[in-house]
RNA sequence: GGAGGGGUGCCCGAGUGGUUAAAGGGGACGGACUGUAAAUCCGUUGGCUUAGCCUACGUUGGUUCGAAUCCAACCCCCUCCA
């Protein structure tokens, strides 16, 4: 989102990919030791990462186009013993100790490798290399990247004399204090085949109230004026500020097309408690059908629940529907007899989550 | 290398021979109430062809009618000493 206003406003952004990072590890992970990937791996999801960021930015060779670095490129290669001498001597172990992510570790007493210990100069040298490659001049992350990032910046101070600047943004919360997706899984969430886009507006839609402002201006590019309008809104109301952020979110991700629709899908199933043709479906074949489908694997197909026993658990606390009438029997069997007037099944898993069978 | 402590379900953490699929908490999900919100209350939280069966307390064996619990070996982690 950073990146997306940095382009919009004129400069030329750098998504930088951890290829040779990931390989190590920030001490402010937990103790899940990262996997090692192999080159092939790394490759894909280098181009899926990068699918995922074109949606917001514009890649390309023009001067105010993005591009996408890879880290692995010149740490893959580099030699210990030079790397040391022209980067390791910048770094004061003194300093080093000082900084929160490491105290942290040390105060508590838990184990930090020197391995860990390494990604703060790796990061730093990113920095270095990137001001060389591509005139970077300027690292944005998350507020728990802010010594990382200083690191660089004096890294390019010392070695190159360059003057280099950090912008850093607090790591976004829910008002109840849980963090939002990180990386990782926020990649996921963009990609439309693991959340679609009616899921994911639903997602913003579902916004707690002391959320909303801040979402706004933070995952939308409405006008402040107009923001400051929608935050104004009070009690009921503030539905209306969470389906226009809802959809605003969506379009930046998925397009207007689709958002517009995912609203509209939504305003059918949950305003005129009508069935839309736009939810989620899932296509199941017609003979199967006809012999009948049970309710609890028609279920686990839809994705609501994981397995057929969580199925029979949520029927027990009434959890599921089919066609809004629901489900008591473990053992209902869906047949051609449940298609509705349009010729589907609509499944409902809680009060919010629908689906759509529909056979071919 | 020496001495000690420990590995339990999504996570934390009880449990030291017998209704223990395993207390309690967190998280997550469902229900009620609402505004598709929050807070609160209730329920669920291993799998399956579910009145039953199967798999599970680091790994592999052993003792026992019966083991997460006892024994042995191994793997891993932590603390202190060198």
């Amino acid at each position: 989102m950073m990146l997306y206003w940095m382009q919009q406003t004129g400069h030329r952004p750098i998504a930088l990919m951890g290829g040779g990072t990931t390989r190590v590890g920030d001490p402010s992970g937990k103790d899940e030791s990262r996997q090692l990937l192999t080159e092939a791996q790394i490759e894909k999801n280098l181009t899926g990462i990068r699918a995922i960021f074109s949606k917001f930015l514009k890649f390309g060779d023009g001067p105010g186009d993005a591009v996408m670095g890879n880290n692995a490129d010149w740490l893959n290669t580099l030699n210990y013993i030079d790397f040391l001498r022209d980067v390791g001597r910048h770094f004061s172990i003194n300093r080093m100790l000082s900084f929160d992510s490491v105290k942290m570790r040390l105060e508590r007493s838990q184990e930090l490798s020197f391995l860990e210990f390494n990604y703060m100069i790796l990061q730093a040298y990113d920095f270095v290399e990137l001001h060389k490659r591509h005139g970077c001049i300027l690292q944005m992350g998350g507020s728990d990247q802010w010594g990382n990032i200083v690191n660089g910046i004096d890294l390019g101070r010392r070695m190159l004399g360059a003057q280099l600047f950090a912008l850093t943004s607090p790591l976004i919360t829910t008002a109840s204090g849980a963090k939002m997706g990180k990386t990782a899984q926020g990649a996921v969430w963009l990609d439309s085949k693991m959340v679609s886009p009616y899921d994911y507006w639903q997602f913003w839609r579902n916004t707690e109230d002391g959320d909303v402002e801040r979402f706004l201006k933070l995952f939308t590019i409405l006008p402040l004026g107009e923001i400051a309008r929608l935050a104004a809104l009070k009690g009921a109301e503030i539905n209306e500020a969470k389906k226009v952020l809802a959809t605003e979110a969506t379009a930046l991700v998925h397009g207007r097309d689709e958002a517009e629709r995912a609203a509209e899908t939504a305003r059918t199933t949950f305003e005129d408690d009508a069935l839309s043709a736009n939810l989620p479906t899932v296509e199941v074949a017609r003979a199967d059908l006809e012999k009948g489908i049970g309710v609890l694997t028609a279920n686990v197909q839809a994705g609501f629940v994981s397995s057929t026993s969580e199925a029979r658990r949520q029927i027990k606390g009434g959890g599921l529907k089919v066609n809004d009438v629901p489900v008591t029997d473990e053992r209902q069997l869906l047949t051609t007899k449940d298609l509705t007037q349009e010729g589907v099944i609509k499944l409902s898993f809680g009060k919010k989550r629908h689906a759509l069978l529909r056979p071919v």
